[in-house]
DNA sequence: GGGTGAATTCGACTATTGGCTAATAGCACC
DNA sequence: GGTGCTATTAGCCAATAGTCGAATTCACCC
């Protein structure tokens, strides 16, 4: 964990959680100030990074006006683009409270709607590999997991929680050569993914993957897609997903 | 994991990510319709919850109007009380995304605005035993443990994870015998937390904890609080708690 | 065809947000 | 005292959010 950039997906993690911590607060310009200071950043410094007069900032924070979306959407991502700038120092700490493991998840996301089995099939450039088990389900989110360094750093109730386990959303395990352990890893968990899609270099899948996704009543789809980042990139683009430009200073 | 109420903090951080997932939205009309549609719940139900117009619910979906910051509060909130009403299952879902374990932490919340390591003391009435060590700092979380259920179900990554372990927040160790084994796992972590808080049945600290902390350079605060309600609530009304109220159907 | 329920569209009005400039205040330091 | 920096306040205008009710559309069923 040296000076590495933090994953997209985390910050726009951080980014959100902090922009629903300002919705959600009694006193949403006190919200503002508070993250203001926790990134250390002056009221004239955010001004400029947002291309606004510093009076407009106090005005918010001292509740002359209460923030609309738009605004703390361009705040939160001043705060950010700022903290970019000084290195990540704020976002790097914050992170640590995600609970997520960011070697082992390679992206996490929600769909900006809801997506449709074969939609998720044509998305990974896949195959499904149980064509009995029942297609209407819908799916609101997904995870890419990088099976090895997950299997190396995860204990049970990690894997439990990494997979954001739940029936709307969809597991992609990366990495993966023949299927069986991811299948081994669900059929222990007491809740099911939506649906799980494989990938990996060798497109050999071991019978017994097929009979446990069966048995866990979970679709599997094998990607056939040239390369995970191949992957990350289709499924990114139905997520809504929200680049942060970095505002000239 | 019976039929039990999902924990208040929990229910708290579901509403703030979804509110942060809408506000940061490249189409925020969508977000809305994307989480209704996952609460299934039809656009006329959610228009009596709030006591709108449907037409409005509809306005905002299509995208004719952008909402605003108090009606995606409010919107969010309607979303989670018709859930609640249904038994809390879409909630029981989204918590398993959160990556906390809620029966190891009590509560975890974000202070309303930054708090100084002698408010701290005050708020759970405490004493500090580490005098020496800089007590300048800021603290703008914090997380109540249950050590005792932390312990049992715990990995080492987890703790780490668990401790929203970032010099700006506080951890409540509750359930503690001398102090001892929570300040051994802190030794451990890379990374401290911004002061540490035990509380237990017994007011005897062994000087063992003291030392470690001295060493780690983290404040030490004996909690001596009738209870450990009493430390959640003090500290909550420092929180800026929300409290979602169940709108009449 | 008709009926029902859910969703959409539209015109209109009011309240609020978003932003500006200018003046002022507070604080630390010399 | 002066200087520099940060923050606050007030008046003002424009644009947008919030909301209504009426009419319309769509899907499904008998």
């Amino acid at each position: 964990m040296a000076n590495s950039t933090p994953k997209d997906y985390i910050i726009e993690l951080i980014a959100k959680r902090i922009a629903g911590d300002i919705v959600f607060s009694q006193d949403p310009g006190a919200a503002l100030k508070k993250w203001r200071e926790y990134f250390d950043i002056s009221q004239n410094e955010i001004a400029r990074s947002m291309k606004i007069a510093p009076s407009v900032v106090s005005d918010y924070e001292k509740g002359r006006r209460r923030p609309g979306a738009g605004f703390i959407k361009r705040y939160v991502s001043a705060l950010l683009a700022i903290d970019q700038l000084r290195g990540w120092t704020r976002v790097r700490q914050l992170m640590r409270t995600i609970g997520i493991p960011p070697e082992a998840v390679i992206d996490m996301r929600e769909f900006d709607r809801k997506v449709t089995i074969a939609e998720l099939v044509d998305l990974v450039k896949g195959v499904i590999l149980t064509p009995n088990i029942d297609a209407d389900r819908q799916i609101y989110g997904y995870t890419i997991v990088d099976s090895l360094r997950a299997i190396a750093s995860l204990s049970g109730m990690q894997f439990y929680a990494l997979l954001g386990a739940t029936p709307e959303r969809a597991v992609i395990f990366t990495g993966v050569q023949t299927g069986r352990s991811p299948m081994v890893a669900v059929r222990v968990s007491p809740v099911k993914p939506g649906v799980i899609v494989i990938h990996g270099p060798r497109r050999f899948i071991d019978p017994l993957a097929v009979e446990l996704a069966r048995l866990d009543g979970v679709p599997l789809i094998l990607s056939l897609a040239e390369s995970v980042d191949d992957i990350v990139k289709r499924l990114r683009a139905m997520s809504g997903y929200t680049s942060f430009s970095l505002p000239v200073a």
